[in-house]
DNA sequence: ATCGTTACCGGTATCGTTACCGAAAAACAC
DNA sequence: GTGTTTTTCGGTAACGATACCGGTAACGAT
């Protein structure tokens, strides 16, 4: 028993004794139908299991019902690939599915051809950017041309363009700003490879930034780190910083996955969490609630943030607008157990 | 100035004087034509920056050119998503996208009926299926309508099929053993949860019967619990097996990113990673020396097993061979930190 | 000069679908 | 009964590309 799937429309019509044109209404619904023939003809089509091909139907319709996420393996100090990435992929994968559009994974570097190509070849209708710079040429490329795309992440110029992100400045003051309110005095900043941050990777300059202006606002004594994704990086920086200042009571980072090993380390010089040292991270509400003592973070929604990405991406596409819509999240703070409450601490 | 992407091989073709047809073949390397005309046309296609259209390419030639990959959000237990499983995915894009195939991601749930339209209705020209049970209507579906696929994992009858898989049996044997072997007598086995052993998940039922043989074989005492993937689940059934079995030397774990747990588990009854407690978990390279310490592992080259998946499956739609490929990785320990080495733990 | 071979190129049909136009049939008014 | 509107349907031409077939021109051989 074989099971064909070349059956066409035409097959269909054939067997319903109509005309493809008939056939095609019935799957378009369209109302000029008898409903005594819709339903005849659906019938068939439901026994000999034929569904539309939607190569051709993409063709004639003019639309790919397809978008792409450009995901570089190569970026600079992002190795292992960044846990809220991943997050972006599957918010952006589920936001699309749900809209039946198909969401591909572009891990290719990119050249200006190839970006304008796949517009171009009516490879994809719209593209969702992420490890957005602040100056970009991809989104300089894409502006000029007028395709749809959405960025995960904002440039300094975003005259006319679509975007969501986190508020990584007001972020990180935030964050130390409650950690000074807790009574703190002595903070060290883990931040992202100054590689990134010369580079103008959006988060790295955006959290640095706010650390900044944190410790211009702030009558504190700070330390920072730099320090890349890699395990033994992060535990040796936050050494560096105890080395750098040893009374230090609390650590600000923008490593989604840093808490192992600021923990570990902490340890190491016989401090404890939170009992001598308090740590809030820039991350996930799961990533945070894997480690023990749950983190106080500011949270990354990184998952919606993908969702809503490729959600608005999909608005823009359908034309219901023609306003970008920017959204910059300001960011929340979410206490966990990495931080003593002020009672707590108060003696 | 505006950037028209409607050029299609007849605006080239006349632009450059000559038919549609020698511009086609000039666009697919065919030989019979003079080299002077296509240097000629080849140069118009670049100034008016032409790119042939891929849909209609597609419908033309009868393939897609794009493979899905099937990840289900809904895997019971599964909350957060495994790290492994997002290798996968960012290794099975990698290789579609170096063969120029598109990589899509699924994560509505499937029917049967959804997953037989995605070939009849020429949407892809495989799937790779991951999250695989010992017995899969999937596989058993694909199978019967000889859809080409490929699996991340494999099943208990796999005539015919292709897949790869890392063999988790022998590999919790394997660590076992190496335990054994450095002279612990009393381990303990942190495996999957209950529920998806008893539905039949792959990984959790083979691993399972890797120490069950292992306990089996070697005269040792041992405790296991099985417990999710959230963190203060792996945190407390840590310390169930240290109240279950105190003299506890070493723990064997199948989750990717339990290291934190268990260690801050260790820590909380006095116990240090390694001195105390040997640690070997079943996860990649990249996670193990996330930590600290790094962690002696069975490797599970979970990227490498998505971007052979692909290639696999490429491989296949390309029809060099028809037969199927059966890779069960042989499990490799790898040493790091966590276990002390034989000399150190000797007196 | 004629024929055969080769190199190069153009016309046409086709992939499977939908939009458009118009025709046949049915329904209604009088 | 005729005339008019409405419903229902079929034919045809696209969408943008490629495969196939056949035709022209150029060349060498006889």
């Amino acid at each position: 028993m074989t099971y064909p799937n070349e059956i066409t429309i035409a097959d269909v019509a054939k067997a319903a004794g109509v005309s493809v044109s008939t056939v095609s209404r019935i799957l378009n619904n369209k109302l000029d139908v008898a409903s005594a023939t819709r339903e005849r003809v659906q019938r068939i089509i439901e026994e000999m299991g034929y569904s539309p091909h939607a190569q051709a139907q993409r063709l004639r319709a003019g639309k790919t019902r397809s978008i792409a996420l450009l995901f570089s393996l190569k970026h600079p100090g992002n190795r292992p690939y960044n846990p809220l990435e991943m997050d972006f992929i599957i918010g952006g994968a589920a936001a699309a599915c749900e809209q039946e559009f198909f969401f591909s994974l572009l891990t290719n570097p990119v050249s200006r051809h190839s970006l304008v190509d796949l517009y171009r070849s009516a490879q994809i209708d719209g593209l969702v950017l992420m490890q957005v710079h602040t100056q970009d040429w991809r989104v300089d490329l894409l502006r000029e041309y007028d395709y749809p795309f959405v960025m995960i992440g904002h440039c300094n110029e975003n005259t006319g363009l679509s975007f969501i992100d986190l508020d990584f400045a007001v972020g990180v003051e935030m964050a130390i700003e409650y950690l000074v309110e807790q009574g703190h005095h002595n903070i060290g900043f883990l931040g992202h490879p100054e590689v990134m941050r010369l580079n103008g990777y959006g988060p790295a300059v955006r959290s640095w930034e706010g650390y900044q202006r944190a410790v211009h606002n702030h009558n504190i004594v700070s330390t920072y780190q730099e320090a890349s994704f890699v395990g033994q990086n992060l535990f040796n920086s936050t050494l560096t910083m105890l080395d750098d200042l040893p009374q230090m009571t609390a650590i600000v980072t923008v490593h989604a996955n840093a808490a192992l090993n600021i923990i570990r380390a902490l340890n190491e010089r016989g401090l404890r969490v939170p009992e001598d040292c308090s740590v809030i991270a820039l991350t996930s509400q799961q990533i945070a609630e894997l480690s023990t003592p749950a983190l106080t973070t500011i949270d990354f929604p990184s998952y919606d943030m993908g969702y809503q990405a490729v959600a608005m991406l999909i608005r823009k596409l359908q034309g219901e607008s023609g306003e970008p819509e920017q959204i910059l999240i300001p960011p929340r703070l979410e206490l966990r157990d990495s931080t003593p409450p002020i009672s707590a601490r108060s003696e």
